[in-house]
DNA sequence: GCTGCTACGTTTAGACCTAAACATAGCAGC
DNA sequence: GCTGCTATGTTTAGGTCTAAACGTAGCAGC
């Protein structure tokens, strides 16, 4: 009953609500890794959805652009392997050859043998692949840019450091 | 070729690298998001992998897990609607309804019609749903708190300040 | 130069989600 | 008491992912 909030909206709660309510319900559980990992979650998935949204209106969606993305900003010949963009994203190989077949489909990539490794497969932007890629980019980093505004320039850096910390100790560099 | 790592391991690089990417191929381009939406990405996905390797290990997912956890931590009569499942998870109400329909199947959650509203249905806890979430919270939440113990208390407090804050601003409060 | 191992990539099966279509049941207003 | 609107849930179609199986091709060691 302590759980009831007069009539809650839509709108998720405060994570130190949910820290509380383990707290009363599970005497002694530990609570303490709560306000840090809801908080990720969350804001994670706003601003993907934000993403997602963005990236309709501009004709392009959130898997391919990000595929373009790594390749365009690798510099000059703009083409990388399979192996080294599935080093560069968050997903496995697989979902990277499917990626790829999808924006080979859409005319965006083109797949060629590399010429640093015989076994290895270069994927390489189209003109259409540099297009799009230039006509996004700027748009979605000035928006999100905007989404994070509020924040102060100390407090932007305060949150890179500790973001920066703590994903060193999850992710052990070695 | 100023993106090429000498033989960059499977990891992923610094958000700092991205950013100075970006703003050697497209001087101009505000980078100032990136250092803030990649880790947090990033750290969302480490933590996400993490929950899933360790409830596999307890033999639950995560899915289910999540839907047990808000009823559980609801307090007695330990039932809510689908609805409030709803607003209080991060999932469409279409997925609710799956992951009650799987829970329901394995015999961890039971539904009846809700006592306050008459068209609304409430979901509860069956004993069975009580001994598996009983028996993952702690250690689960356990666990969760070993990972984020690299941080100092001065160091959590500031960036759970710091995510609410960002979080607040992401998500206008109405 | 065989043989087996390893690296690289693709394919397949299955899971879960979202968006949208679809049901129903209360309720409001005449 | 009809008629239509709104709230609540469920179902369906489609998409993307992961994990694992699979196919090859280079390479090492004899």
């Amino acid at each position: 009953m302590a759980d009831d909030y007069p009539m809650g909206p839509p709108s998720t709660w405060p994570a130190a609500d949910i820290a509380a309510a383990w707290e009363r319900e599970l005497p002694g559980v530990p609570t303490g890794s709560i306000e840090v990992v809801t908080p990720v979650w969350r804001i994670a998935k706003v601003l993907a959805d934000d993403r997602r949204r963005t990236l309709t209106r501009l004709g392009v969606d959130p898997s391919t652009l990000d595929l373009l993305s790594v390749i365009r900003r690798s510099g000059p010949p703009y083409e990388l392997t399979t192996r080294e963009i599935t080093g560069r994203t968050l997903i496995t190989a697989g979902a990277v050859s499917q990626r790829v077949a999808r924006a080979e489909q859409a005319g965006l990539v083109e797949r060629a043998p590399s010429t640093a490794s015989r076994r290895a497969v270069a994927v390489r932007l189209t003109p259409a692949g540099h297009r799009l890629i230039e006509a996004t980019v700027r748009e979605l980093l000035g928006h999100e840019d905007d989404l994070i505004a509020a924040l102060t320039d100390a407090e932007r850096a305060a949150l890179v450091g500790l973001l920066a910390k703590l994903e060193r100790t999850l992710v052990p560099p070695a």
